[in-house]
DNA sequence: AAACTAAGTTTCAAATAATGAAACTAGTTT
DNA sequence: AAACTAGTTTCATTATTTGAAACTTAGTTT
C-alpha cells in the first residue's frame, strides 16, 4: 500500500476521504491512524478539515467518521452529467421491461465496476445493490466484456490489478485464463458471468461501444440458475445488442443545454 | 459569491468542486474562471489537480470539466452510512406499497432539502436519479416540516438563507408567512405542500424526529391535484406517523458491525 | 487516590507547498 | 499580419503545511 499521492495537500485529503470510505462503516481516528501513512497530526488537521468541509460527517456520540452528506449531493451531479446513466436510462426502462430481468449499467473506473444504473424487474428481490457499487472486473460479466474491447495496453495495465481472489468453483482464478475468456468475448461480441462471482448467479453482457470501438460502459441481465440457463440467457443478446446500439447512438448526439438556466425541477 | 473558505487549500479546491457542480452541465475554464474568485493560476492547478484525482472528468473534444466518476463510489458509501436510507429503506418499502404514491426521503443539507431516497409507486425502485438532489426547504413539504421541528436558533438561520423565489400562485413568499406555516405544523405535527412548488403537485409530509425532539429527516407522500386532494393526503397521516416512529426507532438502535471483513456482496 | 495508559488535541519552528503577476503559446478573428 | 482570446508555464514571494514533542482528557489498574 501506501501508494504516492501527488496533487499536494488537495490530493493527499482525498485519500483520507477514500481511507474513511473504504472502512464501510464509521471508524475512529485510531482505527484510520492505524491503517494511514500519516503522522498523527496531520492525519488529525485532515480528518478535521474534511469534517468541516461535510466531506465526512462526525457521530459525537460514537466518536466515529464516516463520508458525509455533501458526497451525495455532488455524486448527482456527477452521476446526471458524467456518466452514461441519463443517456442509457430510457432505454433501459425498455430493456427492463421487455426482459423481466434484473438489468445493470455498468463502467469502468481504474481497475474496477462501477454500477450506475440498475433495475430490478419483477420482485424487487434481495440485494439492495445500488448505484455507486463496485465490483471486481474480472469475474463479472459487465466488467469482462469491458475488459475484452480496451486497447492492448490499458487491458493489460487493468488486468494486472485484478485479485483473481476465488469467489466460486468458476472464477476465472489467473490473467492467463482471463485472457483466453477475453478472446472469446471479442470472437462473440458478448459475455457470459457464469456462477464466477456468486453461486447460482448467471448473466450475459454486451459493450457499449463508440463507432471507433472505445469502451463507454456495458450492460447485463442478470439471472440465478434456478430460473434459467445459460442459453435462456443467449436469448436476449439481440435485444441487449439494439439496447446497446441505441445508447451508443445516444451518447454521441448528446449535447448539453447552453443556457445555465436553473432548473424549476420537479421531483 | 465570495465566501470565505477556510480550510487551507482544501476548503478551496472543494469550492472550485461545488462551483463544478453548480453548472449543472460540463463547463469550460472561462466559464468557470469568470464565475470564480481565485486567479487564473490558481484555478487552473486546482482544476487540474481535481482531475488528476477523479473528482472532476475532462472533455477532450468539447473542452468541459464535470463532477467526476470518483464522486459516484464516494457517495455510495456516504449514502448507506452517513444517511437515514439503510435504516428508512424496509419501512419505506411497506410505505410505498401501502400508500400506491409517490414517497420521499430527504434530510435537511445547510439550508436546503437533501433527498435521499424515493420510491415511485409504479415502477420498482429507481435510485440514484433522485438521491442526491437538492431543493428549496420553504416550499416543500419535507422541507417545511424539517424546519418546524429544528430548535430556534437554527431555525433562524436556515430561514434567513431561503431565497422565497416565487414558484406559483401558492408559493409562500417571506419569511413571516414562512414562520406562521411553521407554528401550525408544529400545532399539527405534520404538513402539507399545497402547489407551493409546483402546479399540480401535493404532498402530506412528517418529521422523523429523536425521542429528545432532534430533527432527524422527513417523510412525504407526494401525488397530483388530478388524482386527489389535500383531504385525500391527509388520511395517509396514520401510516406516516407509523413509518416515521418506526424510522426513529431503528435509528437509534442502529449500531454499525465491529468487523470490517469486504463484503462478498452480491449485485 | 495515586499511578498508569490510551486516545485525542495543541504547539511551534522548520520544511514545503501554494500563490499570482507576468510572460508565453496556440488558436481565431479582424 | 496584427489584435484578440483561451489556455498554459514560470518563478520569486508568501503562506501553509508539517510532525516531533508536549499536553489534556478520560478511562483503567494498582
Amino acid at each position: 500500500m501506501g501508494r504516492v499521492t501527488g496533487d499536494g495537500t488537495v490530493g493527499k485529503a482525498l485519500e483520507v476521504l477514500d481511507q474513511v470510505a473504504a472502512f464501510g462503516r464509521p471508524v475512529r481516528f485510531s482505527e484510520l491512524l492505524a491503517k494511514s501513512s500519516f503522522p498523527k497530526p496531520t492525519l488529525y488537521r485532515f480528518v478535521q478539515t474534511l469534517t468541516n468541509q461535510q466531506m465526512l460527517a462526525y457521530d459525537p456520540e460514537r466518536q466515529t467518521y464516516s463520508p458525509g452528506v455533501r458526497l451525495v449531493r455532488l455524486a448527482h451531479a456527477a452521476w446526471e452529467q458524467s456518466t452514461l446513466a441519463p443517456v442509457a436510462r430510457p432505454h433501459i426502462d425498455v430493456l427492463s421491461k421487455a426482459v423481466g430481468e434484473t438489468v445493470h449499467l455498468a463502467q469502468l473506473d481504474h481497475a474496477q465496476v462501477l454500477y450506475i444504473d440498475k433495475r430490478n424487474a419483477g420482485q424487487p428481490v434481495e440485494m439492495y445493490s445500488q448505484a455507486g457499487k463496485v465490483g471486481p472486473a474480472y469475474c463479472t460479466g459487465v466488467g469482462k466484456v469491458m475488459l475484452a474491447f480496451l486497447d492492448k495496453e490499458t487491458a493489460d495495465t487493468v488486468i494486472e490489478q485484478q485479485s483473481f481472489h476465488v469467489f466460486t468453483a468458476h472464477t476465472l482464478d489467473s490473467a492467463d485464463v482471463l485472457r483466453a475468456e477475453l478472446e472469446d468475448i471479442r470472437q462473440n461480441g458478448y459475455g457470459f458471468d457464469r456462477e464466477e462471482h456468486e453461486p447460482g448467479i448467471i448473466c450475459v453482457a454486451m459493450p457499449i461501444l463508440t463507432d471507433t470501438g472505445r469502451v463507454l460502459g456495458a450492460l447485463s441481465v442478470t439471472s440465478t440458475t434456478a430460473r434459467t440457463n445459460l442459453a435462456g440467457l443467449e436469448a436476449f443478446v439481440p435485444i441487449l445488442k439494439d439496447t446497446a446500439a441505441k445508447i451508443t447512438r445516444d451518447a454521441q448526439n448528446w449535447s448539453f443545454p447552453d443556457y445555465s438556466t436553473k432548473e424549476t425541477t420537479g421531483i
